[in-house]
RNA sequence: GGGGACGUAGUUCAGCUGGUUAGAACGCAUGCCUGUCACGCAUGAGGUCGCGGGUUCGAGUCCCGUCGUCCCCGCCA
């Protein structure tokens, strides 16, 4: 096939933008072919750029070389059109596209670039396997799902940069190459040239960097940066990913939330949502009591509360004297089955018993009734507020084995049974967007398979002032300055407020088992640095990934990145990771071992 | 590392209890068609049933292994 060459020419409109009042108007559009209609001796395309999709005709009565040039072409060939704004007639108008008032009369139509037939349809309605997608991602980016979430994307990254700056944040870039710390995430590694057998390590974050460059004098800082972790992946983990860092000296924390909160609102206004400001402040104790989980969906109710078990029932079940229950509406649905699932559920993530009270007529309904008689029921549905209708949960810890783990386990069991009762009962409601902040997290918590204690956050996070004596004695029990942000149940962000002091940042290293001789090698610039005047500083890094796929409202973070990888870390376009000429190892002093 | 789901035409899928020549829709090709817009009509091409092994007279179907994709647990400060 003989292709045209575009020589010179320029477009002078996108196809998505002509009305009517540019009727008469002599256009060059240049694009897809998105669709062919051929009547025979009159032929439609449909051009489409990435503003919209424009209807040419090739009419031989207007251009008899324009309609033989339109009888070769096919779905994806590249074309230029030269032609007349038109406005279609009446009972042509086509009120699903934007520009169905008018259409293309085509005198000339250039052939660009040939196209082999697409690899699956591009249109948004039809479901093509991520597979198939991920290998002709090039293909797959010009369908409107990636073309609008990219577009949002782009329009999100203004807001930030606007937004960060307006506040007297400047944007500074971080090296990748840089060195492994332990702590945190596998790191990648990248071997070195000149000094064989050392290597840099892709940032897990640029945490020491920012904290570096508050010490350096630069009061407020923030970046959107990738960030690497080799890492197992999930629907919203990528072995690379974007995070919006932010660093600032002299913190204050409600500034920051404030400084965040506003962004946040910034941002979900361009997905065309709003929500209340300030956000409401949640404990990481609370949320753990009243949801069982550090990233509560606060938006589904159904929280938790304690009760305490009469004497006489408490004996009789054998069971812990404070339990938790929760209150759920529609009882009457669950049937035994159901609620047999639940109590497996329960179980299996380690609550000691369950149980349930339903409202039947005036009274209520329980197997309790057996152990402990219908009037300890009774009193106990009152006492937790029972209402008709409702079903009521209760769940006990185990009561042997240590206490610590139990009170853990029950926590947990309240997360999973939540979930499961939110998912049957109040699927993810619709326009609902709860952000809430975690705060007051634990320092640290204790690794049972290489006992020790290792950092809940990051190990430069400060502890809170009133629990500095705690760290020899009672690390368990110090609170750390750090704070997630949460929205409906997805952790998006999380920060601290740092260790400026050497003294401080020594005592927490040792808290975490790392020796002095440890810390001085891995950590020793950055000690070095706290002693040279380092201020107050601390920030937070937000998952922009994760923002962008909420607010285009897809649930995997891959429909908002170009170019990702699959669940096993592969780039299924390009073929990465591959292997390498035995001359490239040769030269890092590399040597693959075989098993 | 563990668990679950899936893998059949270019795409999305069906294929029952193992049985003759593996089907549908869309797409694709060819022809006809001057107002279509998911154009229509007619004809046609297109299959390593992911791969390897096994059971069987016979395997898309059953078994074992393996590879790939997705989801979850562990992991991810």
């Amino acid at each position: 096939m003989e292709l045209d060459l575009l020589g010179d020419r320029q477009r002078t409109h996108h196809c998505g933008e002509l009305r009517p009042s540019h009727a008469g108007q002599k256009v060059f559009l240049a694009g897809w072919v998105d669709r062919r209609r051929d009547l025979g001796n009159l032929i439609f395309l449909d051009l489409r750029d990435h503003t919209g999709i424009v209807q040419v005709v090739l009419n031989p009565a207007v251009s008899r070389e324009a309609h033989d040039q339109g009888e070769q072409v096919r779905g994806e060939y590249v074309v230029g059109v030269e032609g007349e704004v038109v406005v279609r007639k009446n009972e042509t108008v086509n009120p699903q596209i934007s520009t169905g008032e008018v259409e293309i009369q085509a005198t000339r139509l250039l052939l660009l670039n040939e196209a082999k037939t697409p690899p699956f349809p591009l249109d948004d309605v039809a479901r093509t396997s991520e597979e198939a997608r991920l290998r002709y991602r090039y293909v797959d980016l010009r369908r409107a799902r990636m073309q609008r979430n990219l577009r949002l994307r782009h329009e999100a990254s203004l807001v930030v940069r606007q937004h960060m700056s307006e506040h007297g944040f400047i944007e500074i870039e971080t090296p990748f190459l840089t060195r492994s710390t332990p702590e945190g995430a596998r790191d990648y590694l990248v071997p070195s040239r000149l000094r064989p057998g050392h290597f840099y390590a892709l940032p897990q974050s640029p945490q020491l960097f920012k904290q570096l460059l508050m010490i350096g004098g630069f009061n407020r800082y923030f970046q959107l940066v990738r960030c690497f972790r080799d890492e197992d992946l999930r629907a919203d983990r990528q072995p690379e990913f974007t995070q919006i860092d932010v660093e600032m000296a002299f913190p204050r924390r409600e500034e920051l939330f404030d400084i965040i909160e506003r962004l946040m609102e910034k941002l979900f206004a361009l997905a065309g949502v709003k929500f209340a400001r300030p956000f409401p402040r949640l404990t990481y104790a609370e949320a753990m009591e009243r949801y069982g989980s550090d990233k509560p969906h606060t938006g589904v109710g159904l929280e938790w509360t304690r009760l305490e078990l009469p004497e006489s029932a408490s004996g009789a079940l054998k069971a812990a004297p404070s339990v938790k229950v929760l209150r759920a509406p529609e009882g009457k649905h669950f049937s035994r089955s159901q609620l047999d699932k639940l109590q497996d559920l329960a179980k299996a993530s380690g609550a000691g018993w369950f149980s349930y009270v339903k409202t039947a007529g005036e009274g209520f309904q329980s197997p309790l009734a057996k152990t402990v008689g219908e009037s300890a029921v009774a009193s106990l549905a009152r006492a937790a507020g029972m209402t008709a209708g409702e079903i009521l949960l209760l769940i006990g810890s185990k009561s042997d084995g240590p206490s610590t783990i139990n009170a853990r386990h029950l926590d947990e069991a309240s997360d999973v049974l939540r979930r499961e009762l939110a998912g049957r009962l109040r699927p993810t409601p619709r326009g609902a967007w709860n952000f809430v902040w975690v705060v007051d997290f634990p320092m640290f918590e204790y690794d049972e398979k290489e006992r020790r204690f290792t950092a809940m956050h990051h190990p430069f996070t400060s502890p809170r002032e009133e629990d500095l004596p705690k760290l020899e004695t009672d690390p368990a029990a110090v609170k750390a300055r750090a704070y997630d942000l949460v929205l409906n149940g997805q952790e998006i962000g999380g920060g601290s407020i740092r260790m400026h002091r050497r003294d401080i940042q020594q005592r927490v290293f040792k808290a975490l088992g790392l020796t002095g001789e440890k810390a001085r090698e891995r950590f020793g610039f950055f000690m070095d640095a706290l002693e040279y005047g380092a201020p107050p500083h601390g920030g937070i890094a937000l998952g922009w990934d994760r923002i962008i796929a909420l607010m285009a409202g897809e649930s995997n973070i891959r429909e908002v990145i170009a170019f990702p990888k699959t669940a096993s870390a592969v780039d299924l376009m390009c073929d990465a990771p591959a292997i390498v000429d035995p001359e490239q190892l040769d030269e890092l002093g590399i040597q693959i071992k075989k098993d």
